[in-house]
Parts: structure tokens; sequence; C-alpha cells
DNA sequence: AAATACTACTATGTATTGCATAGTATTATA
DNA sequence: TATAATACTATGCAATACATAGTAGTATTT
């Protein structure tokens, strides 16, 4: 419950999202994807990329072609499929539904009270386990 | 690699936020905030919820007091601690900063072109090797 | 008062996935 | 030829959402 592992849970979540948002404007390699995040301030790790770039080229989501690189090994250029251009635009969707409901949530100012039949426990005669408190 | 999957894990990473979010502006026991959730689009399952209560009473970022209900057992009635909202304000710049990386991310228009001795591979002579494209 | 229904919480196991680590292969350079 | 750098591969661990099943307390019905 240390705040790095949380910063990575939160991360985890949209980086199959943000790889296909790069790969889809273009052609990519991976250290050009790592290079992209790293950009805008978002951490990703080799050994996090690679295996994710297979499971979307498992998923028939990606493919690649293998390209001479003036210096070094041949690299491999990932593209969107047309399966993965329809995942995309699902993707899309479900981020901004997700950083709508979040953004709501946190600017929400408090409990509606709108549901009585909850509420009253908040009222009378409340704190009478209480000393039980913090117990397990 | 379905889009429910996706779907979870990106509400994975942010379910921590939004709970501590929605205890932090006043006690909550867990049908409340399955209910706060619901109510911005968020869904929470129970199954996800009470352990998740737990891992944070654990680490010292919430209590509870144990408060009868009008009708049923009594509900655990959870609230922040000091530390609790110290590390929600830590979890509250994470999620800044990571939902403005995602959006510069997906509105980037291509890449920068910036770093000549790589984007010449885009150039000459690439379908070299081209017949192994989408292999293994 | 016993049985039933409902609410709230508990316990356990599984699958996914980020990340660490170590290793292999290809090319350029000294 | 030896060394370094780049790019990709392979394996194992840890965190966590979710499914599932179970327990316990209260109110209602007969």
């Amino acid at each position: 419950m240390n705040i790095e592992n949380t910063q990575s849970q939160m991360r985890k979540g949209v980086l199959e999202f943000c790889i296909l948002s790069i790969i889809q404007r273009g052609e990519a390699y991976p250290s050009d994807i790592i290079e992209e995040m790293k950009k805008s301030n978002l951490q990703l790790l080799e050994g996090t990329l690679y295996p994710l770039l297979t499971r979307l080229k498992n998923a028939d989501l990606l493919n690649y072609r293998w390209v001479e690189s003036s210096g070094g090994p041949p690299r491999k250029y990932f593209s969107l499929t047309e399966k993965g251009s329809a995942f995309y635009q699902l993707l899309e969707n479900t981020w901004r539904e997700m950083a709508d409901g979040v953004e709501r949530v946190i600017n929400s100012q408090g409990r509606g009270m709108s549901d009585e039949g909850n509420s009253q426990a908040q009222g009378t005669s409340n704190e009478a386990q209480d000393g039980e408190s913090t117990d397990n």
C-alpha cells in the first residue's frame, strides 16, 4: 500500500490504451513507444512493454514487420490491425467514461441524502456499540 | 484481451482513489460506497470492495466504528485516518498527472521526428526483410 | 416462537498483468 | 577478434479485481 505501487496500478489500466494510441497514429517500434510515453510523463519499462506487445499481437490487435536498423539489430515495427482499430475505439470510449466518472466522484459534494431508508442510521442511537471501534 | 477485462483493468487503478475520495467527504459504510460509485457510472462489486477496505484499514489509512442499523446487522462506518488523508492527497496528484499524461498521449499528433538517428529507418530500404512480417 | 428473508460482513481461490531479472542475437566500433 | 550498444526474449513474482460461498445479525411472517 505504498504510493509507488498505487501509482503503478493506476498506470496499469491505461497502458494498453496509450500504447494502442501511439501505434494508431503511425508504425512504431518499442523504443519509440517508451520514448513517447516518457514525453508525456508516463513511465513504461521494457519488461512491461514487450510482453504487452506480444499479448496484443497474439490477440490479433497488432501486427509487425521487421525493419533493418542503421545501427543494431532489426526492429519490429508495429501497426494496428482492423480489429485493433476497433478495439482502440472502444478503449477510447472506456477511458472517457471512466475519467468522467472519476471526476464526478471526486468533485461530488457529499452523499445525496435522497435514500431515507439508510440515512436514518446516521441519526440517533449510533454510538451504542462504539466500544468496538477499529477492532477486527 | 476482451473489452470487459480491459475496462476492469482501467477501473482497477483508480478504485482505491475513488473510495478514499468518497470516505474523505464523510463517514461511509460499504453499501454507501457502492451506491456512490454506481451513481458515477463506476462499477464496484462487493467482492472487490470488502477486501479493499480491509487492505486500507490494515495499512492504517482507514478506521471504522460499528453503528447499529435500523434493519439488519450493524454496519462498519469508515473514515480516513490522518495518514489516509495524506495518502489521498498524493493520489489526487497522481490521478491528475496520469490523466494529463494520457490526454497528452492520445491528443499528440504523431511522433516529433526530432531524433534523426532513428527516423531514417522509416525512410529507405525498409521492406527488405518484410517477408517475415507478422510471424513469430 | 420458529421459519424465512434480507442485510452486512467474511473467507478463499483464480486470472490478469506490471515489473524485475537474466539471457540471446545482431550490428558497429576499437 | 573483442567489446559495446541496441533490440528482443524468457521466466518468475507480487498485487489485486472478481467470483463464489459462507456466516451472522435483525425483522417479518405464519
